[in-house]
DNA sequence: TCGCGGCATTGCCTTTTCTCGATATCGGAA
DNA sequence: TTCCGATATCGAGAAAAGGCAATGCCGCGA
């Protein structure tokens, strides 16, 4: 994809835009959102889709700044990131203020 | 991609998402957000891409609902589905108002 | 230290997305 | 009607994403 010139904020909110445009991905944060945290296992439990699967998207979403990881003896542990949510939210507040209605 | 059960709302939410998750699209949705509305031709001197790719790019958003387009002349005009970004805010505040942080 | 449970990584394949040249369509001016 | 400017659509190639079996890694109990 040829590169847009875009500020680091356009890039940012780009790349949270990504992480939850994916239906599995969505119900993971939807999982961290209702329970707080979890392990992996619960997730691969609750979702139709294999363990590997799982473990990339939670890869994808860690990487986005969504989900926090913490080790836990032999399990991971996932949180959501408050901060991440709210730069979401207020990149869509910044262009329905721009807009003006 | 296998499918994953999900309520019509996720669905509808990781949409927009999606639409949202290319940088050449936030760029089209931010300046019609300051533009108020727009024809394909401004958008295509404004970004780096070709012609084609800019109404592709519309397609997409105006499928997601996030974008109306309507004729005027030989142009079409394009502009912000306010509906649509608050539907994609809401989705937001309910993931953080779940995570009662 | 041996084995096992819990996750991450790798390798490979399939599907989707992105992009653009070429071409079709369409309204309006000449 | 004929041409032209403005967009949409088509077709194809390249890149990225998504999925899973196999495998690697790691901490812990036996």
């Amino acid at each position: 994809m040829k590169t847009v010139t875009q500020t680091t904020d356009e890039a940012r909110a780009v790349e949270l835009f990504r992480a939850l445009a994916n239906p599995v991905r969505f119900r993971i944060v939807q999982s961290l959102a209702e329970r707080g945290e979890c392990v992996v296992g619960d997730l691969v439990i609750e979702l139709p889709v294999a363990q590997p699967t799982v473990s990339e998207h939670l890869r994808v979403l860690r990487e986005a700044g969504l989900v926090r990881g913490s080790v836990d003896g032999p399990n991971r542990c996932y949180c959501l990131d408050p901060d991440a949510l709210a730069t979401l939210r207020q990149a869509i507040e910044r262009i329905e203020a721009r807009a003006c209605f």
